[in-house]
DNA sequence: CATTTCCGTAAGCCATGACTAACGGTAAGC
DNA sequence: GCTTACCGTTAGTCATGGCTTACGGAAATG
């Protein structure tokens, strides 16, 4: 049930910032923190535990740790929300694909 | 920022366990609570924060409250989600929609 | 080496929230 | 009306976990 890490994990606010700011691209940890209101090691804590679940991964670049995001553990997640529509489900992938259709027309 | 509270609301493993219960159908309190670890106003608790979140939706019956799922309260977070694929989300998107038609073609 | 930068870890504090036990309220059956 | 079934709420306890401060290690710079 990783999808149960993912929810635990994802549930704090300042982790989720975090997380979010990596959608941006790969980022030391001292660019993460900065601007948000609470101290480094608060931000190297959540990323440990980010990528415990297996959110997030880590390189070291000179001095420095770089971490990017990891879709991957967002898939089952996913699958796991996807198991709460039914037949309707399908409904919701048709018009996601109605709908970028109607963005791709428009570029 | 209604992900959040979907996020908050579903960390909980108990919680979740509950709601992932009403995906059977709607169901009274004490069915719920039927086999949990935990006691029935745990339960009882657990579905007022589910229904404040908008997750699930309540309805009397007689003596009993028949509780159900509201997978509206579900889209905003399944839209977060989608957020984290870029380009790959269309991807995906196709993906599914081709599985969807060649289901369709098996049935 | 000494210093500085960047970062992870440990210890300790404190707020959040999940849980139980006890109570009260409402509908149905007799 | 009395009892029973079903449920929400409250009060109070206790564990979880997020935060800061302080420290130590590793790489670059001189």
């Amino acid at each position: 049930m990783a999808y149960g890490n993912a929810l635990t994990v994802l549930a704090d606010p300042t982790r989720r910032k975090v997380f979010e700011r990596l959608r941006n691209g790969p980022r030391p940890v001292n660019m993460l923190a900065a601007g948000l209101p609470v101290s480094r090691p608060a931000v190297s804590q959540h990323l440990k535990v980010l990528k415990d679940a297996g959110l997030v991964e880590e390189r070291s670049e000179g001095v420095r740790r770089i971490y990017s995001l990891r879709r991957e553990g967002l898939v089952e997640l996913r699958a796991w929300l996807d198991s709460f529509w039914g037949d309707a489900l399908e409904a919701f992938r048709l018009e996601a694909e109605k709908s970028y259709k109607a963005k791709k027309r428009n570029t």
